[in-house]
DNA sequence: TATAATAAACAATCTTGGCGGTTTTATATT
DNA sequence: AATATAAAACCGCCAAGATTGTTTATTATA
C-alpha cells in the first residue's frame, strides 16, 4: 500500500449500522456519534487482528470506513483513540461479565457446587471474549508504554474493584470477604493464565480438567470459611 | 535522534565483558561469538525495557555497543535476531527452571507438603525472571505476527514438553501421569496469570494467599491420586 | 593476500500529525 | 419560510521523522 494514497474507505455503512433519518433535528450529533463509535469498533478489531503496535491510524480509518482526515477530527492523535478505546472497553467488559454471571445469579438459594461450576465456566467464557483479548493487548503494551500506562492504570484499578463487587453480589453466601477475595483471585488468575497460554494440544481437555480442579478448591474454601464462623 | 546518524555505541566493553587476549589462536571466532552474544543479551534487555514493537535494530546495536553494520553482519534481518533470541531464551528458561527446582529435588524421600510448597514458590520465582518476561513479550507479539508464530510455535511445543518432563523428574512420586499433568497445568497457568496481572495493590499478600491455596489443592490431588491406585 | 568483522552512508517505505479547503448541518435574522 | 451566517464534519495531501535492509568502504585477522 502506497504511503501517499490514503486508504479507501471500504465498508462505512456496514460497520456504522443503521443510519438515522436525515433532516431531523439532532442528526449531526448522532452522525458524529456513529462515526466515533465506528472508529472505536474498528480499533478494537484492529487490536484483535493486528495487535497494538500494528494498529495504525490509517488502518483504523480504513477499517471504520472513514477518511483519515475525519478520524483525526474526532481523535486528534493515535493515543487519544486508544484512550477512548480503554474507556469503551472498560464499560463493555464489565457489562459482558455481569451478563455472563447473571445466568447463575441465585443469591437466595444456598450455594451449590453446580453454581460454583457455572461461575467458573462463565469466567472462562469471559476471558475468551474479544473485548478481553483486545483489552489485554492494550494492557500488555502498557507495560513498556508510560503514557498508555497512565491511561490504563486508573481504569484497571476501578475495573478490579467492580469486578470483585460483582462476584460479591452474585455470591452473598460468602460471608468471609477475605476468603472470597482469595477465591476470586484464584479464578481470574487461573483463567487469565489459561487464556494467555495458547495451548496447541488438547486444549479442551486440559481446560476442562483445570476448571474441575478449580471448582473443587472453591467449594473447599467456601466450606472451610463457613466452618470457621 | 536523527534517522540518518546511526546510533553511537555506548558501552561496548562493558556489555561484551572481558575481551580475550589478542594474538591468540581463535580470537576472531571468539570475538565473533562475543559480539553475537552481546547482541542477544542486548535484545533481551530491549524486550524487557521497551517491548517487542519498540525493540529496533538501531537500539539493539546501541545497547550492545556494536554498530548497526556489525549487527546486520551477524543477523541480516530483525526477524533473524528474534529467531536467535527465541532459541537462546528457550535454553536459558529451561536451565533456570531446573535450577530453581533443583533445590527441592528429593525424589528418594516421600512427598511432603513442604516440598510441594517449595515447588510452587519456585514456579512463582520462575515467572518473575527476566527470561520469562522477555519470552512472554515475544509470545504475545506472535499472536498477531505470523512469521514470529512459525518461529516460536515449535519452540514453545518443545519447551512445554521438557517443562513437564522436568516436573515429572522432580516428582516421581506422582505415578498417575494424567493427574500430574493436571497439577502441572494448574501451577503454571496460575503463576502465569498472576505474573501477567500487574497487581498494584497488596501484591505480596495476594500472591502468598494464592500460592497457599494452590499448594493445598496440589496435595489433595496427590492424595486422591494415590488412593485410587 | 584473502576472509571475516566493523563502520558509515544510503534508498525505500511507513507512520504520524497538521493544514487548506469543501461539504453538510445548525442557528439567527428578516 | 427564506436566507445568511456560523459551526461542525469531512477529505486529501504534505512534510518530518523513524525504521529497515542494502551497499560501499575500512579495519583486523588468518
Amino acid at each position: 500500500m502506497s504511503a501517499r494514497s490514503e486508504a479507501k474507505p471500504k465498508s462505512a455503512v456496514a460497520i456504522k449500522g443503521k443510519r438515522p433519518k436525515r433532516n431531523e433535528k439532532g442528526w449531526q450529533a448522532e452522525k458524529s456519534a456513529i462515526t466515533r463509535s465506528a472508529i472505536l469498533e474498528a480499533t478494537i478489531q484492529c487490536l484483535l487482528e493486528l495487535g497494538y503496535a500494528n494498529t495504525t491510524t490509517a488502518l483504523i480509518a480504513s477499517s471504520a470506513g472513514v477518511s483519515r482526515g475525519a478520524m483525526m477530527h474526532h481523535f486528534p492523535s493515535r493515543m487519544l483513540v486508544m484512550r477512548a478505546v480503554v474507556d469503551f472497553l472498560h464499560g463493555r467488559r464489565l457489562r459482558e461479565y455481569r451478563e455472563l454471571m447473571a445466568d447463575i445469579d441465585e443469591p437466595q438459594q444456598p450455594l451449590t457446587h453446580e453454581a460454583t461450576a457455572k461461575s467458573v465456566e462463565a469466567a472462562w467464557r469471559y476471558v475468551n471474549l474479544p473485548s478481553f483479548v483486545a483489552y489485554q493487548e492494550l494492557l500488555a503494551a502498557s507495560r513498556t508504554d508510560l503514557e498508555l500506562q497512565q491511561v490504563i492504570g486508573p481504569v484497571e484499578k476501578d475495573f478490579e474493584k467492580q469486578f470483585l463487587d460483582t462476584a460479591k453480589a452474585v455470591f452473598p453466601h460468602w460471608k468471609n470477604i477475605a476468603r472470597l477475595e482469595g477465591a476470586h483471585d484464584m479464578v481470574h488468575f487461573l483463567m487469565k493464565g489459561m487464556a494467555l497460554s495458547h495451548m496447541d494440544v488438547r486444549k479442551k481437555a486440559r481446560s476442562k480438567r483445570v476448571m474441575a480442579y478449580l471448582t473443587t478448591i472453591l467449594s473447599d474454601i467456601y466450606k472451610e470459611a463457613n466452618l470457621i464462623e
